[in-house]
DNA sequence: GTACAGCGGG
DNA sequence: TTCACACACTCAT
DNA sequence: GAGTGTGTGTCTCCCGCTGTACCT
């Protein structure tokens, strides 16, 4: 804990203070000379200016009314405004802005001022308003309005301290206020960023995401309401986007990587919707990530070149883990004769039941009413079961101070979670673990400790809310360590894709239990929920299908195997 | 008068 | 300002 | 049936205030 804001009137300050401290330790050879002056300057601020600053770089701005300024911590706001501006972190714009002299005044403050009668604008919008008055010059007793400079400092410094741009300060707030909880770890010297250039190529990543997202959007509305006009104009526009995108440099770190793949995949499907295949296939072809390889395939299938397509989804069966790929470029392969599909049997089971279903409540919570009127205890459980369970069981190792995994107090998993090496880096720690949790009463003492210590903390495996210690527990006690094992291992073989599609229902009965995945009308199985109804059934787990049908008009409740 | 969205504070 | 899931819709078969 | 898109809950807090639009 920094400090408590409940207590600390300067609680703003502190933190940012905190901050500024902590990125010039870390990170000073980023700044530039000029960036390293304007922070010097900062720190050499009278403490009312600077407690000004905090507040004002927190909040939306960039024009603030003197006289709405107050913060109990500050006595002499105009004070601490003067200096701001002889120091030139803010400016005074009300002299020359008449612009903002309305918008930064309510309907209301402008009706007693009387110019609402005056020029009939009573009943007009409020943006309209000030458009009309502004027009009109009209005249209106000045405010004093501070405009804030070098905002862009700061958040450039909240973006070094949190290797993000959606952390912010009001992150220590939160988190002193108990809201949220970290880990602690120990930071080890890692750093978010090895150099500028790193630090920026972040930045742009970031920033063309952020327009990527916007073109996505908009290829989404063309789809449903087509307009000639705008969709030029959204084509250049992801052209142009696209020839932006800086290509990988020798400089990478773990989230420009993964940045830069969402980017080309967001690129590629907006650039698929538009009908320019080409270049879409062009943007997948940048990328490793899921599902570039299928889309390709998809792609090049399309585009009759069924032999380059081929050889993508030979590449998938190669060497990608996602289950989806797979099973698409299976299908594709097996449709051209080019593997034999050994028959995958199903081994899980499939059973079928009629209930009266409801709107209100979803279909897995009427089966799960259902079930307790036959004396079994269900929960929803979906992923967070063994996710859950891997969390509580590894929960040192996956915080374990991993050099660059770790560069701030607020993080909820390593930054390289997602990477393939990710088991590799912890090899020895997995092995060691491994080896205790032979033991059932191991498995059981970790589960619980850490359930006590833990309680609360944010890890990437482990939703809290929707787990209990007996629940956990229960399985554990019940699930062979073989099959947790190989459940884990394959857990940890590709995180990414294979961390879902866990049948939703646990259904516990005195002293056993039973995956069940629901179906209602309309919903099929995806192909990730096969896989792992497929490898929880091998590994001895009971595992089934249950397809929910609407009960018709005959009253009976009765359940058919 | 109410409803709602956005913002800010802790 | 994500991700997983269920569900709705369209099109081609 | 396959492919694609949408809606929902969840995630990363939560309450109160303000200003605005729209209303019977
Ligand atoms: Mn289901």
């Amino acid at each position: 804990m920094i400090t408590d804001p409940t207590q600390n009137p300067f609680y703003s300050l502190d933190y940012l203070d905190y901050l500024v401290e902590f990125v010039l330790d870390r990170y000073s050879a980023l700044f530039s000379a000029e960036e390293l002056c304007q922070l010097t300057q900062y720190q050499a601020l009278p403490q009312p200016s600077r407690a000004l600053y905090a507040r004002l770089t927190q909040r939306k701005g960039p024009y603030f009314r003197l006289d709405r300024l107050r913060y109990k911590e500050i006595i002499d706001t105009e004070q601490a405004a003067v200096q701001l501006v002889a120091t030139k972190f803010a400016a005074w714009v009300g002299s020359i802005r008449p612009d903002l002299q309305l918008a930064l005044r309510t309907k209301a403050e402008l009706k007693s001022l009387g110019v609402l009668a005056a020029y009939d604008l009573e009943q007009a919008a409020k943006p309209a308003i000030d458009q009309a008055l502004l027009a009109q010059h009209c005249q209106l007793p000045t405010l004093s309005i501070l405009q804030l400079e070098c905002g862009g400092l700061i958040a450039l410094c909240e973006y070094l301290f949190f290797g993000n741009r959606h952390q912010t300060l009001s992150e220590f707030v939160v988190t002193d206020l108990g809201l949220h909880r970290y880990e602690n770890v120990d930071l080890v010297k890692s750093s978010a960023f090895a150099s500028r250039s790193m630090l920026n190529a972040n930045r742009l990543v970031d920033q063309l995401r952020a327009w990527a997202h916007l073109l996505e959007q908009e290829s989404k509305t063309l789809k449903q309401h087509p307009d000639e006009t705008r969709k030029a104009r959204l084509i250049s526009g992801l052209q142009g986007l696209k020839s932006m995108v800086p290509s990988a440099e020798d400089v990478l770190n773990y989230a420009l990587t993964r940045g830069l793949d969402k980017l080309h995949l967001s690129l590629g499907q907006s650039l698929e919707r538009v009908g320019h295949l080409t270049e879409a296939l062009m943007c997948y072809e940048q990328t490793e990530r899921a599902p570039a390889l299928e889309r390709r395939a998809r792609i090049a299938f399309k585009q009759s070149r069924p032999e380059e397509a081929v050889g993508v989804c030979r590449a998938i069966l190669k060497d990608c883990p996602d289950p989806k790929q797979r099973a698409y470029a299976t299908k594709q392969l097996s449709k051209l004769d080019l593997i034999t599909r050994e028959r995958d049997s199903q081994r899980y089971d499939t059973q079928t039941l009629n209930l009266a279903l409801t709107q209100d409540l979803s279909v897995e919570q009427q089966v799960i009413a259902h079930l307790e009127s036959t004396g079994k205890i269900a929960l929803h459980t979906e992923n967070h079961l063994y996710n859950g369970l891997f969390g509580m069981l590894f929960w040192d190792i996956i915080f374990a101070p991993v050099p660059g995994a770790f560069y701030h107090p607020f993080q909820r998993e390593p930054a390289d979670l997602m990477e393939p090496d990710f088991t590799l880096r912890r090899q020895s720690l997995f092995e060691a673990r491994f080896d205790e949790l032979e033991s059932l009463v191991v498995r059981l003492s970790l589960l619980t400790l850490n359930w006590r210590e833990k309680q609360g903390i944010a890890n990437p495996f482990v939703a809290w809310k929707s787990l209990d210690l007996a629940t956990l527990e229960f399985v554990l006690r019940l699930t062979p360590w073989s099959a947790l094992k190989a459940i884990f291992k394959r857990l940890l073989s590709h995180f990414q894709s294979l961390r879902s599609g866990f049948p939703d229902l646990l259904v516990m009965d005195t002293e056993t239990y039973e995956l069940i995945e629901i179906k209602g009308p309309g919903d099929k199985l995806q192909t990730h929920q096969i896989a792992w109804l497929n490898f929880l059934a091998d590994q001895g787990i009971r595992t089934s299908v249950m397809t929910v049908a609407q009960e018709s008009s005959s009253t009976s409740k009765e359940l058919v195997i």
